[in-house]
DNA sequence: AACTCCTGTCTGGCTGGTTGCTGATTCTTG
DNA sequence: CAAGAATCAGCAACCAGCCAGACAGGAGTT
């Protein structure tokens, strides 16, 4: 089975980059002009579609879902950001103004720095290690956001469930009395949305996952009592 | 419907970035010790999972398809490049040894830059402004994939492959006679692969489509009459 | 205690995956 | 350049998985 060796290898470079960049980052961003330190309560919008793209946002604590709304209503996941993730990256992009096309709300309570654009470009100008550690965070997304598209291209919604959960292992998992436990309060909405089901499959799915004795379910809390048995159960 | 927003704001955002980092960054790398331009034909591959990671590439010319490979010999792509992408970023994560896990393959004829990620590591930290560069370039690798994961959430195959080729359309279309050519020679199972479905549906629904008479297929070229038309064939 | 949001379950209906086969196109190789 | 090989496109029949819609009971909130 190849999944373990993506999730396990991700993992590895994905930490110790946290570690590096994440810490040292926080410490640059903070003496930025016009930097701030936020605390959102879960729930509340970071940034909204349409909103002018002029901050650079580093999550320090908690996690954020960027998504997309449709007119129908339908609202689609495109990410959810784990601790250390850059975001709102779009507004350094050249000069000219733009608008942000994506929801940022907290998912949970959220910790994160946030500097203009300007000073963000300003900084790395006159440091460039600055420029080389943003390079490494965005890296990670890339990463991170692939892996997502694998998970995605799973055509039966059960290995699609399955892969999902592994990455929220990957990004969000503490190590439980047995197994891992993925630290955020997941709906079943919330996860069709991400994806692309429903709420009525993932519930079902998930049922079967737990008759399975796959997984444990504790007030909106799933731990996983072994990822590798998991990963096997993909078709 | 406000997948057209996405795409033009996309587009824009897109081109402008490239224009101004793709022919800059190419000369800053090819300066660079142990730089190397690349030709590529058709099919051959560039990397292959497990390969040490240790250069930067720069996608000059053609298209690149990052695919990732399971045992059971079923293949999807994670990433259809197209000029002026950058990719194999994930050799400048800090220190430590890494390995590939994608198959990088040319899906066109492809024309490359590459570098050693040490070199390009110290280009950055010798001028910022490489790094600045650099940054805005795996931006738009981020937009973009996150545009491929709407696709990849739309529930129906229909919609999926309409958003799907008008990403192409984004990223490969040129002006044709009447309407835009992606150009790229995609068989229906190059699609499947990216799109998380079979050849025999994308079959179907390109004969759908085309019956509809919104796409003209010629030689493995599909030409778009009216991209905004299609787009309005959301779901 | 009233309310909202979430989970669990059922039925019917249809989309899209699967398998198998045929003819067309494109590529390779003598 | 032509013959053979390989890949690709199109079609049909079958059936499973998933969606839609609806409703009832539970958990958490104020």
């Amino acid at each position: 089975m190849s999944f373990p060796q993506t999730a396990s290898s991700s993992q590895t470079s994905g930490s110790v980059t946290d570690a590096i960049t994440g810490g040292t980052l926080t410490a640059i961003i903070r003496c930025l002009a016009g930097s701030s330190l936020d605390l959102v309560e879960r729930g509340k919008t970071i940034f909204l579609p349409g909103d002018p793209a002029e901050r650079v946002y580093l999550l320090r604590c908690g996690a954020v879902r960027l998504s997309r709304v449709y007119e129908s209503g339908e609202e689609i996941t495109v990410a959810l950001l784990r601790e250390n993730s850059l975001f709102g990256v779009l507004s350094l992009l050249t000069g000219h103004r733009s608008d942000r096309f994506y929801h940022a709300v907290a998912f949970t309570r959220v910790e994160m720095i946030s500097a203009p654009a300007a000073s963000v470009r300003q900084a790395i100008e006159a440091d460039a290690r600055v420029g080389l550690m943003m390079l490494q965070g965005l890296s990670c997304r890339v990463l991170q956001t692939e892996t997502m598209i694998e998970t995605l291209t799973h055509r039966d919604m059960s290995s699609r469930l399955v892969s999902f959960l592994l990455v929220l292992c990957r990004d969000f998992g503490v190590p439980a009395d047995q197994g891992i436990t993925i630290d955020l309060r997941l709906s079943h909405q919330a996860i069709a949305e991400a994806i692309g089901s429903t709420r009525v499959t993932i519930t079902r799915l998930l049922g079967d996952l737990r008759s399975e004795g796959m997984l444990r379910i504790d007030r909106k809390k799933i731990t996983i009592f072994d990822p590798v048995a998991l990963s096997r159960r993909f078709s």
